[in-house]
RNA sequence: CGAGUCGGCCAGGCGGCCGCGUCAGUGACGGGUUCGUCGCUGCCGAGGAACGUCCGGACUCCACAGGGCAGGGUGGUUGCCAACGGCAACCCGGGGCGACCCGCGGGAAAGUGCCACAGAAAGCAGACCGCCGACCCCGGUCGGUAAGGGUGAAACGGUGGUGUAAGAGACCACCAGCGCCGCCGGUGACGGCGGCGGCUCGGUAAACCCCACCCGGAGCAAGGUCAAGAGGGGCCGCGAGGUCCUGCGCGAGGGUCCGAGGGCUGCCCGCCCGAAUCCUUCGCGGGUAGACCGCUCGAGCGCGUCGGCGACGGCGCGCCUAGAUGGAUGGCCGCCCGAGACAGAAUCCGGCGUACCGGCCGACUCGUCCC
RNA sequence: GGUCCCGUGGAGCAGUACGGAGUGCUCGCCGCCCUGUCAAGGCGGAGGUCGCGGGUUCAAAUCCCGUCGGGACCG
């Protein structure tokens, strides 16, 4: 299991974590991985990034997955398969896992593998977080502008 | 042996290794027996429903001179309980051969409303077809009647007779229902027996309402301590300052120095405060997702005994049984059985309701056979 | 954890206080007309276990109880 000083225990560091990480999927897990924050650490961000010894990880299993003794369970597990990737991974690191409906049906071999396999993608993974950068914004300012005057 | 009724209990078990959380002990480090970090060892570590949040309390904060109105809840009786809309026993009504089960089960002659469509008529008086009598030309008019027809969920007791022009509780017998009186039994709801009366007076209160009883509001994201905090006020002091209370800022509009407004957590009476940096309406922005306490010993659980039909209560002995805060139960393996359902604490209790693979124990009923 | 709200044709609503035939609105769907064609427009039509179960009542979308699903809020 994982103690609680290698566990993501703060909304902030989830909704950081969540939107930089590098993002991949396998089986019933999706995986965010945000390496270690150079220097590029925005100001406000109040805790010791960079004093930790060690990676974290959270983990987000939502009512789709089931009820409580399901979610449970999948969250169980996947702390327990986290903890043995845990210490291959540098110091710093932060790697949010978001469980899927499918994940219930899995038995720990399944997730374990999935788990492995979705890290060693989005860790390799280049240009994660492509998403949100085009900015698609035709046009529904100019109608709206003429509206209004 | 078969079919069934009621009540209680269990919720896969045993073992090994590695992890997680609280607590305790212990070692090292930091000035450090008390604090912190790291390590080691040990104990303990979800439920009968932890669930839904439908009731009731404990607890915390807010409010509270007094009176009235409004609002909400409950609804057979007697008890149990801290309390309850819960539970027990009994009564009444209904179901079952029976053990037993089901019922929001006060009041409709206190008043009001409603009863669609159909039907002549839907509530207390009346009469469409009809029946009977009288009168005039087929057909109608007037009067009597409510037995028959038809409508409807519901139509002014039922059957038989007397009676009559035709009829009708108009009268008689029995039955059903209602009311009153007396006696007996019961704490009581109520029951039994006897007598009398008028002969009947529709339903709906999970419609308004009446009666009896109960209810202040909010909820642990309650609330408190510490840290941060622009400013304002009270008291003490010559002053520096001390101490207590309060708590975000900006803009615009409105109200006003003796009556604008505010308070008495809905409203009224009544009472109180009342001119400040105040009150009120709207808009914009900021801030909050820091730590700790509350946090688990309690209407507690088990056994025995006594009282009680029972719910439950008294006494004695023994026991301590999760306290997390992104939230502690997972992984690997062995053996056994019937191959294991519904499902995870979050302030704590008492209930109710709902979900659920199965298994065990006890009491009882009906049927069949044997002794 | 706590406090509330909502379930009605395919979609969004009204109807529910005070019970009386599933009544209505906007969009969508189908057919016809209009047009060279499409859209718009006009005419007509189909489509609903009123979330589910039980109760009260002669009668329930409406009243009462239970249950399921969805949503909002908390200093």
């Amino acid at each position: 299991m994982l103690p609680a000083e290698a566990r993501i225990r703060r909304s902030r560091d989830f909704s950081v974590a969540l939107k930089r990480g590098r993002r991949a999927a396998r089986g019933g897990v999706v995986v965010h991985w945000a390496p270690p924050s150079g220097e590029a650490q925005s100001p406000t961000k109040p805790s010791d990034a960079e004093g930790q010894s060690t990676a974290r990880a959270g983990f987000v299993v939502s009512k789709a997955v089931g009820n409580a003794v399901v979610r449970n369970r999948v969250k169980r597990r996947l702390r327990h398969a986290a903890a043995e990737l845990l210490r291959t991974w540098p110091p710093g690191t932060d790697v949010v896992v978001r469980a899927t409906p499918k994940a219930a049906e899995r038995d720990y071999s399944q997730l374990s593998r999935d788990l492995a396999g979705a890290v060693a993608a989005a860790r390799s993974g280049r240009s994660p977080n492509g998403r949100g950068r085009r900015s698609r914004r035709p046009s529904p300012q100019t109608g709206a502008g003429r509206d209004a005057s």
